[in-house]
DNA sequence: CACATATCTGGTCGCTTGACCAAAAGTTTG
DNA sequence: CAAACTTTTGGTCAAGCGACCAGATATGTG
């Protein structure tokens, strides 16, 4: 099963804390290339918000961070490497902020509320990074040997969800089954909005939006018992 | 208001039916030059397909148009005139295709049912073009003087479905406000379960979810009092 | 049929791109 | 401090890109 994964990029945080191959070339890691790295992602995430995948050469990330475009190349070997590598930091983010903004909900209805609101809010706060998000998705999925990031993504960013929902949902086969319906919806309702948002922005509308999507998805969760009271 | 509106491409096709820029250099289009241009789109829809939006050069496009490339050029005066025009074509044959699945139906409720079906079959069925449309959407938001084309994309999908879920509703000014809410909440939980799908391929995942949204729909469409039955 | 114009061709141009490398500079270690 | 390495530099390269144009050819009109 786990048989050739020959992929661009390496998992971000293996399992074992040794000096896993963190993607660079093939060297060993210290602590001065660790930080260049950063800061080329860094760099390469703010040229991909002012141009785009497209307009994002590697010598304009190169300027970005401030680096040589030979240095690019030696931290990683491709420019698809460190672009899926930007992905991979988005996505970190991402349900990071997630997991802040639910904490401390006291049931489910609030939950779900919660997370709908953290996660336009932090849309609404970075829509640049929005389009970055879209724009490298789609990326990967045309890169060989990518596409497994897209799934991942996509993967961590619904179970990010059915965590928070969990703990507030009865316990049972079905009930789990549920939870995982009841994330894949809100996550489909919020990128939905997210896309009406990008192409045709009205924050007032988006956050009517977003208010009638939690509404539908407080009902779904009744409708699918995840709330008795 | 209607001020300088100097965008790569025109508006498809103007009240007027003169002979009206179509897009073509300036100089007046024939029959065989419209077949030409016709074809150009196909095979850039085509190129779009295989290699999207980064990988479709002036060149494969040509090709797969079986046109010489400095034809392309004649055309259409610049690559992205031509790939707007190709977004253009698609928008409306999604349009085109929804009117046609609801055709019909007898009320809201099974309106709101094969609208939202009618949308995720031709998804399903075209998966490869709902690529290519996102990435000329968001190839549009980017850009320059282009953006108001994802902006009439996106607005006219909403109309399309304000149309047909309006003639099953009540009249009056606030009824037609909740069917445009219902309208964008539809659209916006389609496309993100399109875009779910093709992150994580799972058609059975993809047509539970699309049933969810269906009832999570007519439950909207209900508590707005759009449905009175 | 001849003329004018619309359409197409094939070749070329200048430029940008991602990648590469040999050598210099910096850092760590014994 | 010196040897062994990692990291950075700056310059170079071939390939591929979009755009362009002068001239050949098709098309329709008087």
């Amino acid at each position: 099963m786990a048989g050739k994964r020959d992929s661009l990029v390496s998992e971000p945080e293996a399992r074992a804390p040794a000096p896993a191959a963190g993607g660079v070339t093939g060297r060993r890691a210290g602590r001065k290339a660790r930080e260049t790295r950063e800061r080329l992602i860094e760099g390469a995430l703010l040229a991909l918000c002012e141009d785009g995948v497209i307009g994002a050469t590697t010598r304009k990330i190169a300027d970005k961070a401030d680096v040589r475009l030979g240095t690019l190349h030696y931290h990683f070997e491709t420019k698809d490497a460190l672009l899926l590598a930007v992905l991979d930091a988005l996505g970190a983010r991402l349900a990071q902020t997630l997991r802040r903004g639910v904490a401390g909900s006291r049931d489910l209805d609030e939950c779900i509320e919660r997370a709908l609101l953290t996660d336009w809010a932090f849309a609404e706060d970075n829509m640049a990074i929005q389009i970055v998000q879209y724009e490298l998705t789609l990326y990967a999925l045309r890169t060989e040997g990518a596409p497994w990031m897209a799934r991942r993504q996509y993967r961590d960013y619904v179970r990010a969800h059915v965590d928070i929902f969990g703990v507030h949902a009865p316990s049972g086969r079905s009930a789990a089954e549920n939870v995982e319906r009841l994330s894949q919806l809100v996550m489909a309702g919020i990128d939905g909005v997210i896309l009406q948002e990008l192409a045709d922005p009205d924050v007032a509308r988006s956050r009517m939006a977003v208010r009638g999507l939690i509404d539908s998805m407080q009902a779904l969760a009744r409708s699918l018992g995840l709330i008795v009271a």
